[in-house]
DNA sequence: CGTACTTTTGAATCGCATCAAATCTGGTGG
DNA sequence: CCACCAGATTTGATGCGATTCAAAAGTACG
């Protein structure tokens, strides 16, 4: 049993939950939790990808979250149900922990303040990216992004330009032409698998 | 002394930190706090109102949340400094609570789990509104304000239309247009402080 | 009664979505 | 090794919807 296991989650997790963690391989396509249902496994993320959705009243699909690593769905540690389906889009590992024995570990408050910690921290970057999807043109979103999510100006891409087009809202379209004109102007310089934002003076 | 502690605090804070409370009167246009500034007190809006802004590196504000009651800036119990401004766009009352006695309380299991409770619904509706922003059109996101945010397809307006439009991204001049488009082809109607959806059989 | 703000309508413009299609890419199997 | 396929990337043309700027009418408040 080769269970590799990140430094992150030995990290944060006690003993006993660390225990019990299970390697699961899931494949593209594959539903990882279904709407509604109760909560047995909380998903760990290691490799590969997988989104939330939700379909609403009138039948369509909207992406919640894209995850490319990290938990799932920290929000349903409590949750009597899901509130969203789970849908992988690319093959990939992920670790799986027993919905209960980490509820029960709440009581470590050591546990329960990393826990408060990891929250906090989505809710500040959920709140980034409404503060990004609330832009009106894409110009802006995209070097918002790059501000907020990259590092001193640069951004090294999580996957394809397709899936960043649609975190920040646009059409795959609309943000290739945006890009080539930032190129054009000098904002923006594309590296391989990164985005460089270019210094423009004040 | 008329201290008064809403329901929702007493049934959450354990007495040590209830103890700790204290009525704060603000005044439109106060700032409840600084970004960069070391939290000191948790603030529980009451009535009035405030926001959270960041300005950019580029100088431009931007709106991260609205808040006409419960807590501002949850996600800052654990910071070592704030993300962000707090301003009062309405004079109102708000609770304070040590920040210090509140990450005290956290060892109280019964509530860490309250807190990450909180956490948790703040996430999933940060999650809801990510996804109402990513919509393309004005009537698709009003529409699915009222669905998520309404109650049996009834909004009851939290301020005025104008803060409205911001909080689903779009300009106030839009959504009106919308809201009468919508009217006319018998989908929405206007109540007094309230929006209607009327059901569009399937 | 005046001031400030929201609500509402109008007109012009522009950016983005949309639809289409070509090129490029990596991966698969013959 | 090449043919092939699925998907990403890129460019083009068109139309719609939202922004923008302007201004009028309504409303709340001191």
């Amino acid at each position: 049993m080769d269970l590799y296991i990140p430094e992150l989650l030995k990290e944060l997790l006690p003993k006993e939950v660390l225990a019990q963690c299970r390697a699961q391989h899931f494949e593209k396509g594959e539903q990882l939790f279904h709407q509604g249902k109760k909560p047995e496994y909380m998903f760990f993320i290691v490799s590969g990808e997988a989104i939330l959705t939700r379909t609403s009243n009138h039948g369509e699909a909207t992406t919640l979250q894209r995850c490319k690593g990290g938990f799932l769905s920290e929000a349903s540690l409590l949750s009597d149900a899901y509130h969203c389906d789970a849908i992988a889009t690319q093959s990939g590992q992920a670790i799986t922990l027993p919905i209960k024995s980490l509820r029960d570990a709440l009581t470590d408050s050591k546990f329960s303040l990393k826990w408060v910690q990891l929250l906090s921290k989505e809710i500040m970057r959920l709140r980034t990216q409404s503060e990004r999807l609330s832009l009106k043109d894409i110009r802006s979103k995209l070097i918002h992004l790059i501000e907020t999510e990259g590092k001193q100006g640069v951004l090294t891409l999580q996957s394809d330009y397709k899936s960043m087009a649609s975190e920040i809202g646009v059409t795959h379209e609309a943000l290739y032409r945006t890009m080539t004109t930032l190129e054009k102007e000098g904002v923006l310089k594309k590296l391989p698998n990164c985005l460089e934002l270019l210094q423009t003076k004040k």
